[in-house]
DNA sequence: GATTTATTTGCAACTGATTCTCAGTAATAA
DNA sequence: TTATTACTGAGAATCAGTTGCAAATAAATC
């Protein structure tokens, strides 16, 4: 019910930390987007709107929108964590293509399930599940095709 | 049918690379180890049997051994890239403990002809499926009960 | 098996994302 | 007001991973 602001707030306050100004502008700026983002770009996208608030902070405030759940690790690329918000976001697959880079987003629920019943029989209390699934997407699949070079 | 060996050097002949010794040795330790690991592991556990190979080696083989299918990616962790080898290994879930950092390995097999069904649907030609779930361990689920101080 | 050619290697220097240090600010409590 | 604590920007430090280079090695050709 709680929307992502007090979310943030309560979380801070639980660990007597402040919802200050530029942690709010960062939080802002994480809901404004709705891709995956890196710091830098998440950091751009604050620098164009208000200016004063440093990568340093940026990188602080990250894993504080972790472990308050608003905000996840998306699939790292090029060397760099990504993200991206949780809030009003159900848990997803996430299909990347390894030649375009294309990447889709579909739905957790038929897996779900089955993912919980295996906890179960395991006894372990999941949290967080993580299904990410690489190949190539329709598009470069039949240009591949085409491109009938070598390869096995 | 073919052993890793004979899977690697096929690989490298293919690609007009050379199976010399330091790749022979790393490929060795690689299937030698039978938990996930990272380069600076995997060069210390040479450096014990043989020496004169040289971490940065290590770090040109393991795309190799990547690309050859002998080798996939694993959990990071602590900002460090972390592998396993595959070879009569089959795909398998990741269930790590979030408390005692424990990782337990599971058949993927259940969740398998699901993603096969969804990946059709979606015209998208899997190659890789990566499935992890993070939480708590039978054991840390049951003493954080006993430490019910606060949270939620 | 000597010679040629292309690939590999160890080493050390480099890179770049992330983290840390520190001195100055802001918020809050007393 | 004063004391205490948390927060910030700036730049320096860290450190996993990469790269340039000259010497070594493997394979191909004579
Ligand atoms: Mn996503
Ligand atoms: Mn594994
Ligand atoms: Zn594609
Ligand atoms: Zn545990």
């Amino acid at each position: 019910m709680a929307d992502h602001a007090t979310i943030f707030r309560d979380y801070l306050a639980k660990k007597g930390l402040k919802l200050t100004s530029p942690r709010k502008k960062i939080l802002e700026a994480v809901f404004a987007i709705h891709e995956h983002f890196n710091a830098e770009e998440l950091y751009g996208r604050i620098k164009s709107h208000s200016q004063g608030i440093s990568l340093a902070t940026v990188y602080r405030t990250l894993p504080l929108l972790l472990e308050a759940g608003l905000v996840q690790h998306a699939l790292r690329s090029a060397g760099r964590e990504r993200y991206e918000h949780i809030y009003g976001h159900p848990k997803h697959i996430h299909w990347l293509c390894r030649s375009c880079g294309s990447l889709v987003e579909t739905d957790l629920q038929s897996v779900d399930p089955l993912i919980a019943e295996l906890a179960k029989s395991l006894n372990f209390k999941e949290e967080d599940i993580e299904l990410s699934i690489r190949g190539l997407c329709w598009k470069c699949a039949s240009t591949e095709n085409e491109n009938q070079t070598d390869e096995r």
